[in-house]
DNA sequence: GTCGTGATTGTTAGCGTTAACATCCGCGTC
DNA sequence: GACGCGGATGTTAACGCTAACAATCACGAC
């Protein structure tokens, strides 16, 4: 690769002796400054091409104090959300001349959280995008004072901190009137994990949505966004459906706070010899790929996590360069499929 | 957090300003070196302790050449396997003190990969991961000439260059075998993108399997991953197997090469009105933690990616060491659950 | 012609760290 | 008592880059 057949990577010098000019004036060519006479430019820009230069990131970040480097801490990227996002993520900093750095917290413990900021603070990171929406992680966020940007992605609105975030409570909203559209006279639902932010969002949008229809509240069921605990709720929810039958209470409609968890009620539901929708719709949250093909499709509830990404960068640059950017949370959409449908005219008892 | 409300981080100087020695005392503590005083690296570390120093990684790449980071490049991030393989590079990776930048490609083409590779040799990095599967990409690796240790994952074996794998010929025999020894005539296969090379193993190990079992080999279905497209391979097998009723063609099982076409297939089967397993058996590939939850619940062949990703940063050390490491494949595993049954005895034309 | 002005280029001094070499000191050996 | 040796420490010089300042030059105004 060396014209040399040397080993050491070469130089602004080595590109200046090439071009004839000194080793500031092709720094100038490589950063786009003005005031180099268009010839010089030209001849710097063969000499570079030629001798395949590239510049060395770590001295111009030991010099600029700016590795043009974010770092994403996150931790459950092996779901769909946290994925998706780090997808937008990541895109959107590339096409900014940013790169990725990523940090996977083991636990969602305050301290986890503080030891990934601050690796992230020692590399001089430019700016940190925290994704992790769990317990004292979040909490931690809150607190921390670091010495370069931290914005949080998906914890709500936080005047503490920047942050990016799709609405959780109008996406919860959006299921649960749906449902009530359709003549049920309340609806169910399957929270996730206590200490995620998203499932405390979920569940009040939904609880609202519920009071200001005027339709009792039931008792939510617990998960943990794992296909395993939606089983269990659905199994559940079959037991309170028959035990309900023909009285008042019964049990038609459930909003499941996520896909995954819709897909194991879907499954209890049918192994408890209950239809959908005949007897029970089901709404779920995500629009993971899969859920158009569950059994029945699922009726779930959109968010754009690539966007949210993308928002997340644009965030960064806003502090960088050193604006206050006030950003609005992304809305999320109703996608219906074949999981819900009218209620039933509710057969009295005999 | 600095001491005299300076905005500047400090550096090696103030440290052994404050202890009373010399930068190079504090290198030498810092970075673990013998030839210390204890009592000096006692003070020093209490320097340190206090000033709440922190070494700069800039200036520490510049001057060694090793920036202690991992590049990966990678694509469909957004799937099972790959996310749950970052997980396990992040992981290893951290605990070995490298942190882990990572590049999404737009797209499988050799550009794409080489720009990627590109932009992590200007970084510096240490060394970098490839897991892309696909392609082109996967061409450009062979050929590549990088500064930096360059070792692929999921590729199979390579005599060019360094790999970790699982090995999809073996894991594709599992399957194809279970079907065989549960009496089936022959297996049928839905496979994946013809350019991925996960696809061609498991293809491959199919149709070895068949071929040593002397039952006939029938035309794979085409499909790319995605739920819809093993939804459309689904419709497809129900209408073979309504033309080869009662021949001795019968359709009876397939093997799918992933659980998301799978659940496609699943669907499409239920949905013209066969019975799984009753009527066909299926098999996937991956286990995903929902497939465990399908309608039935999916018999698969679980492959290990968080292993993966530990040994690709083994094999990463090692080189970085200078060893030439040999790694043999991680073994994947059937994993039978309910939608696999006996063949029935084929009942005669009437 | 002289001077100022602005555009272009060159020179110098760090950024914070490690590596290489120099120094100093104490101790055992002959 | 001189010598050598090795452990502890300090000094100096890079690493490749950018920022700040200095120098040069051409050109127009007076």
């Amino acid at each position: 690769m060396l014209p040399d057949g040397s080993t050491r990577s070469l130089g602004l010098s080595d590109v200046a002796a090439r071009a004839g000019v000194s080793h500031q004036t092709v720094s100038r060519v490589v950063n786009g400054h003005p005031n180099v006479a268009p010839g010089t430019r030209e001849r710097v820009q063969r000499a570079i091409a030629e001798l395949g230069y590239r510049p060395n990131t770590a001295a111009r970040a030991l010099v600029t104090g700016s590795t043009r480097t974010i770092g994403l801490v996150t931790s459950h990227i092996n779901q769909y959300g946290p994925a998706q996002t780090l997808l937008g993520l990541e895109k959107a900093a590339r096409a900014a001349g940013y790169s990725l750095s990523v940090a996977i917290l083991d636990d969602d413990s305050e301290v986890a959280m503080r030891e990934a900021v601050d690796l992230f603070v020692g590399q001089s990171v430019d700016a940190v995008v925290a994704l992790s929406t769990y317990g004292q992680a979040v909490d931690a966020l809150r607190r921390f004072e670091a010495p370069v940007p931290l914005i949080a992605v998906q914890v709500g609105r936080d005047d503490a901190r920047p942050t990016v975030w799709v609405d959780q409570e109008v996406g919860a909203a959006l299921a649960t009137r749906h449902l009530l559209d359709l003549g049920h006279r309340t609806v169910h639902h399957v929270t996730g994990p206590g200490d995620s932010l998203e499932a405390r969002g979920r569940r009040v949008g939904w609880r609202r949505e519920l009071e200001a229809a005027g339709a009792p509240v039931p008792e939510v069921l617990c998960g943990d966004w794992w296909p395993s605990s939606g089983f269990a709720a659905g199994r559940e929810l079959a037991a309170m459906a028959r035990a309900a039958r023909g009285t008042a209470d019964e049990v038609t409609a459930v909003f499941v706070a996520n896909d995954q968890m819709a897909l194991g009620v879907l499954n209890a539901l049918c192994e408890e010899g209950l239809s959908v929708p005949g007897d029970i719709s089901v709404v779920g949250f995500d629009d993971v790929p899969e859920c158009a093909y569950y059994l029945p499709p699922l009726t779930t509830v959109r968010q754009d996590f690539a966007e949210l990404g993308r928002r997340g960068v644009e965030l960064v640059l806003a502090r960088l360069r050193g604006e206050e950017l006030e950003a609005d949370p992304v809305l999320p959409e109703l996608v219906v499929r074949a999981s819900t449908a009218p209620a039933r005219l509710m057969p009295r008892a005999v």
